[in-house]
DNA sequence: CTTGACAACGTAAACGTTTTAGGTAAACGT
DNA sequence: ACGTTTACCTAAAACGTTTACGTTGTCAAG
């Protein structure tokens, strides 16, 4: 005998609509719908039949439809510039836990730092691809046009981005001047005296607050340390070496370096090897982020953490409400958290006699 | 007069429509269709006049009722066991780089390993919320109701993962056993003898193809080596401290360790500083997946690397073709590499007189 | 026996596209 | 003059839902 496969072979075309249910159970697909997401106005004995043929049949509801009809889709988008950068995975998971439990799915998009990527994140919403933008990525190029964006007001959240001036955007934000201000803190009582900062992209906002915030600290009344110099990059690890490289064989090599970023500091961190300076020893260092790599050197290093999860849970809680209740304009602060490693030298002071 | 403005002020409610520019155009809405999408059927003038308008109208499709017609989404999705584990955002970027290419959104689903969040993800593709599905995480669970999902067959990639057995999945997948070969043969060769295997969960395939490809290598006549131990456990970085210190503080600690995964390996590492040995002098370590974070160590890590972009580049390319074209069975085979670095003692060798 | 309320259900219109089946008119060949 | 092609375009039917609005029937209060 032919083996009877579950499955009746050849008419598996058409996947189950709710039509076919009505069909199958003789009523109108008025009560299907409506048996089928729990609502009123269907007799407890016909739910109960419905639902029952909607299991066998292996019914599904398509989303698409769904979705045309109700003016609601059930995607969020986080766009960011770089999913290889550890800091964003974990913001992605904060994110994508508190979403599925709303019953809503992350869409990843990848900027790669490409302005037109970041243009093509606002055709997702505009095209009803998505119901909202989780926003980790700078929205300053971007300025004139935010205009036309403004309607999505509700709809977007920037998570770790400050908010371009003037709009009036939902956001989630870490204070970076205070972080900054931990690290300067540090590396002062620590007893470093030329202080560099490796910072992101000139003009990039959270890297210039993580600036200002180290200028507070030195600035200090008494401090004896001295912002040696400013020299701004990319945000990655090959950047961050080739800069550091550079200032360490320069004529006047600073003591102490903070680097806006982890990636950056563990590039930091491959050039003073290469320089033969000793991190904690000959050379403080300071990162942000927190993320797990900087733990696992030679010298861990210290760095500024972030709520990297929180963020991401917070930021789609925001935006889901944002969507539900249309709240604008709501900010979500958080405290970024000094974590004590030995690459800046806390052991040191001891030596600073 | 009156400034006859386009867009009369306060009326910006409803984003522009197909029909809304067919009605300013004085045109049908097929004719608009067919000029939006390039197709042939619309003199030159008319199409001109209707892009122009539709650029000032600000229009964008709605990807809803266009996928509700058309029978395509512009969604994959991208299912992995854990975003946080870093080979995973390297393959996710590769696939959304590709996957954009081609028009289409990459959605991230994180299952956290739990078996409900597989489920959930297989009715991504029964409600057409997605295209199709990458699957880097293990199906075997599932065996069972696999065969419902048998209709999806085309609309399925397994990327880095084996398929289970009796379907006819396509696949994209890097030689696991070789790998645990490469490992195994670099470990005799810097004459290791008693090699643990750290793997992950007791049934995976993955952890048990690495742990076949070590014994053969460990099986090779001539070698001395053996395989003292096979532990396993989860893929992350806290487990594999916690069996790695077990098993270095046991009555027979091995002599070198094969961990089934980077973070494993890292974990090791760790436990190998707690439990005062030190890699590549007093303990040999190799791992798996060869991300960022082994090169930082003090001794570096070995590690058989896969070819983690490419992995998803394939695996994108190969999920859009199947729905496209319909191919099946369909199987991408790429190789891993050994990178050796300090933490298998390659400089060892000198000392086994 | 009316009346009204209420529950159970059906009808049909919407949502914004694509696409099929046509229809008109001009151009062409004979 | 007449059919035939060609180019352009329209009308309308899908796609699978949800939902506003009817209709019917039942039951209790008047």
């Amino acid at each position: 005998m032919a083996p009877p496969s579950l499955a009746p072979a050849g008419q598996r075309a058409a996947p189950a609509t709710i039509v076919e249910i009505a069909r199958v159970c003789g009523v109108s697909t008025a009560s299907v719908s409506r048996a089928l997401n729990g609502r009123s106005g269907v007799g407890a004995a016909t739910r109960e039949r419905i639902l029952e043929v909607a299991r066998e049949l292996g019914y599904t509801p398509d989303s698409r439809a769904r979705a045309l009809v109700t003016g609601r889709v059930p995607f969020i988008a986080l766009v960011l510039p770089d999913i290889t950068n550890p800091f964003f995975p974990e913001v992605a998971r904060g994110a994508e836990e508190e979403l599925q439990r709303a019953g809503h799915s992350l869409l990843l998009v990848n900027t790669g730092w490409r302005p037109e990527r970041l243009r093509q994140s606002f055709e997702l919403i505009s095209g009803n691809h998505v119901g909202g933008l989780l926003m980790a990525v700078p929205l300053d190029g971007v300025g004139q046009e935010l205009s036309q964006w403004e309607k999505f007001e509700g709809s977007i959240v920037m998570v770790g981005r400050t908010v371009p001036r003037g709009s009036r955007l939902n956001a989630v934000l870490v204070d970076n001047r205070h972080g900054g201000w931990l690290a300067g803190q540090q590396l002062c009582k620590a007893g470093w005296r030329e202080i560099a900062y490796l910072g992101g992209p000139e003009k990039d906002r959270v890297s210039r607050a993580r600036l200002g915030g180290l200028r507070r600290a030195l600035d200090a009344p008494g401090a004896r340390n001295r912002l040696a110099e400013v020299v701004h990059g990319d945000w990655t690890l090959e950047g961050g070496r080739r800069r550091a490289l550079a200032l360490l064989q320069s004529g006047r090599p600073p003591d102490a370096i903070f680097a806006a970023n982890d990636l950056i500091a563990l590039g930091v961190a491959r050039a003073a090897a290469e320089a033969g300076r000793s991190l904690g020893e000959d050379l403080g260092l300071v990162g942000y982020d927190d993320i797990d790599a900087v733990r696992f050197l030679e010298t861990p290093i210290t760095s500024v953490a972030q709520p990297k999860l929180e963020m991401g849970r917070r930021a789609a809680r925001l935006l889901l409400s944002a969507i539900a209740d249309g709240v604008r304009e709501q900010r979500d602060r958080l405290r970024p958290e000094l974590v004590v490693r030995r690459s800046c030298g806390a052991s040191r002071t001891r030596g600073s006699q």
